[in-house]
DNA sequence: ATCGTAGCTTACGTTGACGTGAACGTTATA
DNA sequence: TATAACGTTCACGTCAACGTAAGCTACGAT
């Protein structure tokens, strides 16, 4: 870690956490008891504390549930298949055969893959929705121009 | 209405509806008890008679409920912002003067902004999402090809 | 030392969005 | 006209994702 930077051991407590993931302590709570997050340590008398990368970790989980609609079932899948990704990734930098380390790498375009679609028909079906509401849009405005071509050509009918 | 369509009159019951949009029965009653999607018309016997325009309502909610997140309270908002949309639709045809027809756009723009807003910046958020899955999956490629150049260069190491 | 704030566990409550009978009426068809 | 399939209205059940209250403990400032 470089100087000037203070580091990101686990200095957070459960409620600095979760206002910076915008969620409730019960939440924190909720999702480690389902196995989500798991606090980096604890302190001596057994408070939960989190690091960034746990803060980072949950609003990961925000955005698969809010922005994708996963249920937190789905989420554990997905953040699971992620976590063995890193791990993959820990197992390939220390090196092993090339063998070993195309398994690993075909496993995790895989799983990029499997996320990747998803996120991508959802993207799609959202771009329909708003090209429809822009062709709407552009309707309205046609009609804003011809009232205002009406008003000006009978300026006090 | 021309000749060679059936025509849209209220003649689906229920269960038809309900396959269509790909719900249960439970679920439409539920939708009318909220005020959301109330039958076209009954049989004599007090039997629901849905529409195709119906179907398509409900096939609406879902996508506003799936594919945006919405709960059925907001949606409820948003289809009484269209039926209004509708309603001052036909206001306008039905003629008017050129101020109350002005007002009439201004607000149906209005509405459609809103939405518009809230589909572009999901849609964002989900490109932004694909954008850095993409780059992963980019990452993994090179490697792979990397892989298969180090193969290569000692076939038999 | 103490006192207020934050955290811990345990456990029951709540809300949304339906599912699932029960008991009964309706409709299409053989 | 019988009868199976479909419909109706209560009304209670369920599941996820937390909210909330109670009773107790730990830590930071005065």
């Amino acid at each position: 870690m470089g100087a000037g930077t203070v580091g990101s051991a686990a200095v957070l407590r459960i409620g600095e956490a979760a206002e910076q993931a915008g969620v409730s302590c019960r939440t924190l709570r909720y999702y480690e008891e389902l196995g989500l997050v798991v606090p980096a340590g604890h302190s001596a008398g057994g408070a939960r504390r989190y690091t960034d990368a746990d803060v980072a970790r949950l609003q990961r989980i925000r955005e698969l549930q809010e922005l994708l609609g996963f249920d937190l079932g789905e989420i554990r899948t997905i953040m699971r298949s992620e976590d063995q990704l890193a791990a993959l990734r820990s197992e390939y930098q220390a090196g092993g055969d090339v063998a070993r380390r195309k398994e690993i790498l075909a496993e995790a375009m895989q799983i990029n893959a499997r996320l990747r679609a998803m996120v991508k028909a959802k993207r799609d079906r959202l771009d329909a929705m708003l090209e429809d509401l822009g062709a709407r849009a552009k309707r309205n405005r046609v009609r804003a121009r011809d009232l205002e071509a009406e008003e000006a050509g009978r300026p006090a009918s």
